[in-house]
DNA sequence: ACTAGATCGTTGGACAGCCCAACGATAGGG
DNA sequence: CCCTATCGTTGGGCTGTCCAACGATCTAGT
């Protein structure tokens, strides 16, 4: 009868760590001049992130989608970049309903001390791990990810 | 400079999808209708789990300490469970402020239901990796797991 | 023995994240 | 030209998490 520590799917286990994940950065970004100072909350970069990375700008709805986040909690998320000067919402001239989303250059600087800020709490959590072992996990979690976020936007079934 | 196509630190891409286990472990158990009848929270499973699997009947402070949860959210999540008849509240006859408690064999019965639901969960997110990936992703997150938790209540340093 | 401080479980409230319903503005099809 | 669908936005509700304070109980100092 051994005590099976873990057990097959660790499921509620991981929920927990990544909200232990989500916390730990939110401390750690609170003591940040910069971040307090715009009102920065973690689901912002986040969105800067996608916003950056994405090939061409993307509308709020596509943004949305890629990232699991409802359109509703997008506006505000949005509206902190754009007053912090970090993303720009400029109309779609094809389609002005639209917003094109575009990242500024004070916003790539932005996603840089970001990082930083992540690597910190990334060490705190995958610290536990030799090297290599926190390689290997991290390159699965970000297949696992985006497998989902591909899944979820760009995999969608055309009828 | 890397074009760094997957960040670095997949720090809230991991909040994210721990987010999204929550979120799926709690739909899929709102079809199953002996969790509803008891009203329980996905929070619940974690510490029922937490009281089967350790070795002695653990105080309420000593399972938050475990888990990370705040002793007085801890107090609803036992109700539910005590209600639904999975735990017993016994007094500590050698510290009677703390409460020893204990899984009931209903209990135990209640957690390979929950295991089961747990693995349709994981099957969803995990399901994209390659069997072989999937076994070692897991294996790593349960280290990461409970190392935290050993750090937070069996590593403290008794006086 | 008696008091002072610490610990345990509990209550109540504050706060953020997530989701849904509904609304004006705009685009596309009949 | 009208009807429907989509985009961004507003508002509200629900849940999870954290913090402050309280009575009951244990422990230590005298």
């Amino acid at each position: 009868m051994e005590p099976q520590v873990a057990d097959a799917p660790p499921v509620l286990a991981l929920a927990r760590l990544g909200a232990v994940m989500r916390r730990a950065f939110s401390v750690r970004m609170a003591e940040e001049a910069w971040a307090v100072d715009a009102g920065l909350r973690p689901g912002c970069f986040s969105v800067l992130r996608a916003v950056a990375t994405g090939a061409t700008a993307p509308s709020q709805r596509a943004l949305g989608d890629q990232l699991g986040i409802d359109p509703s909690d997008l506006v505000g998320l949005l509206d902190v970049l754009e007053a912090a000067g970090y993303v720009e919402r400029r109309r779609d001239p094809a389609d002005r309903r639209r917003y094109a989303v575009e990242v500024t250059d004070e916003g790539r600087h932005a996603i840089e001390q970001f990082e930083g800020v992540a690597a910190t709490v990334a060490d705190d959590v995958f610290g536990v791990l030799p090297r290599q072992d926190r390689q290997t996990l991290e390159d699965l979690l970000v297949r696992v990810i985006t497998a989902h976020e591909e899944g979820a936007a760009g995999g969608g079934s055309p009828p």
